[in-house]
DNA sequence: ATGTCC
């Protein structure tokens, strides 16, 4: 375990491990924190993981550490590593097991007094339209033909399938594509799990939730956004389900023998991983790709389901249901991206796990509305807690490989908060906090207790502070619905 | 996170 005196304080919320700190570190970790998260982060295995990370063959830098962070498999949850391309390696474990985990956020001109009659219907109207659980099956069925379409293109084939709006597109990652996907990279058994889970949310802290925009801090960027005080706005945070999973899996183990292969030493098996130029370490990239983006179409799918609980719920009764996209933005990915370190311009491959791409202004893949702004970062809350809206800034790029925190963060493992309250009386008290609960599972509800996560105020607070991501709005929770 | 051990 990392004790306090092997950390050095480098900044008012910034400090290191240095890389003196253990012979086979590469490059030092570098940790966004304030004193109490660090001593939070000091707790479990998480900066072992940083330090067990620093070593990877090609780092470049330094390995980053955000203030949200958890132990996690292999490598640390609120963990940032960027690897030199293509020479250096890509790891599974550093990426995650649910690949391309993510939140998109939508606004809606519905005035909060305006919806208070029907917040109750529109809870149920979004608990029957969007399956949620761990295992449930949607009401898309893919056949192998159509799944392979869905890994190639991700939210272009939502839109040919009627799933989308065409201004989704310009304001998801990526535009929802990862090019270079192949299916043919994808093992039969992820293809199968894959046909049924396309639209469906998942288990664990995955969610729906309908939030009110309490306090905006960017006037210029909250326009842009089509955010306004006291507003209703559609929050999804979920990723590609079973079938990352089983990508995730096969690769953790099929890549063992390229460990091997290529003779990498590792302090640590879950470290797993394969150069990026290699046979095994393209075939990863690829199948992670594909899972990629099936978890663009299936966000993206849920909106549509969203959209439709929606107008259940409101027409004829408001003006304007519509929902408009803000933006979808992924916390579990690795990226092929160009950087500027120390002066000079480096392609790497960015592993963010459990860490926000947060790039600054400029950056040619934002639609226009949003390039002199940054890219929208949305940061979720614990259930029952606020959500952030945040922008990525040049400090982000400058430090932090353009990746920002990506939530409260896990104080308490799931089995102690399962024994620390009752999901019932979990769902009381959020009921009298104004937050309508649907869960499938009283056992799951308990699991994410908001007394088992990080204040994300003390989180957002870090990093706005150290300069890696800008305050945009709020939001407060007035409606959940989860697995 | 996850058909929470094929």
């Amino acid at each position: 375990m990392i004790n306090k005196g092997d950390v050095v304080r480098t900044g008012p919320v910034t400090w290191e491990i240095p890389k003196t700190y253990r012979k086979d570190m590469r490059v030092p970790v570098r940790i966004f924190a304030d004193e109490r998260l660090l001593n939070a982060a000091l707790k479990d295995k998480s900066l072992t993981q940083a330090v067990n990370a620093s070593t990877l063959p090609g780092l470049v830098s330094h390995v980053t550490v955000m203030p949200d962070v958890h132990q996690g498999y292999g490598f640390p949850i609120g963990g940032v590593a960027a690897t030199s391309y293509p020479e250096g390696v890509i790891s599974p474990g550093a990426i995650g097991y649910d690949i391309n985990c993510g939140v998109r956020l939508l606004a809606s001109q519905i005035a909060y007094e305006e919806a208070e009659p029907y917040l109750d219907d529109l809870a149920l109207q979004l608990d029957e339209n969007c399956p949620s659980g761990v295992g449930v099956k949607g009401s898309v069925r893919l056949s192998v033909d159509d799944l392979e379409d869905v890994c190639r293109n991700g939210s272009n084939w939502a839109l040919n399938n009627g799933y989308a709006w065409e201004d989704d597109i310009p304001s998801t990652e990526e535009h929802g594509r990862i090019r270079n996907a192949d299916p043919r990279d994808v093992s039969p058994r992820a293809m199968e799990r894959g046909r049924s889970q396309l639209g469906t949310l998942g288990g664990g802290n995955h969610f729906i939730e309908v939030d009110l925009v309490e306090k905006i801090f960017d006037h210029e960027a909250a326009e842009a956004m089509n955010l306004s005080e006291g507003y209703l706005v559609l929050q999804i945070h979920c990723g590609s389900r079973g079938f990352g999973h089983q990508i995730c899996s096969d690769y953790v183990r099929d890549l063992q023998s390229a460990v091997r292969k290529y003779k990498i030493q590792l302090p640590d098996r879950e470290l797993v991983c394969a150069p990026l130029n290699s046979p095994e370490g393209e075939a990863y990239l690829s199948a992670m790709s594909c899972a990629a983006n099936y978890a663009f179409a299936n966000r993206q799918v849920l909106v549509s389901h969203a959209r439709r609980a929606f107008e259940q719920t409101f027409a004829g009764k408001v003006a304007n249901y519509e929902l408009t996209q803000v933006y979808d933005i992924a916390h579990n990915m690795g990226k092929i991206e160009d950087h500027q370190i120390e002066g000079k311009q480096v392609r790497v491959c960015v592993h963010r796990k459990g860490a926000t791409r947060a790039f600054g202004p400029g950056f040619s893949e934002l639609p226009e509305k949003y390039r002199h702004l940054g890219q929208p970062v949305l940061v979720p809350g614990s259930m029952g807690t606020a959500s952030w809206v945040l922008l990525g800034t040049e400090g982000s790029m400058l430090q932090s490989f353009g990746s920002t925190c990506h939530g409260a963060g896990r104080t308490m493992s799931r089995k102690k908060a399962k024994k620390s309250i009752r999901g019932d009386q979990l769902r009381k008290q959020l009921m009298k906090k104004g937050i309508r609960i649907h869960a499938g599972s009283m056992a799951g509800l308990a699991e994410e207790a908001p007394h088992a996560y990080k204040d994300v105020d003390a989180v957002v607070n870090v990093v706005t502070q150290a300069g890696i991501a800008k305050k945009v709005a709020r939001l407060r929770p007035v409606a959940v619905i989860k697995g």
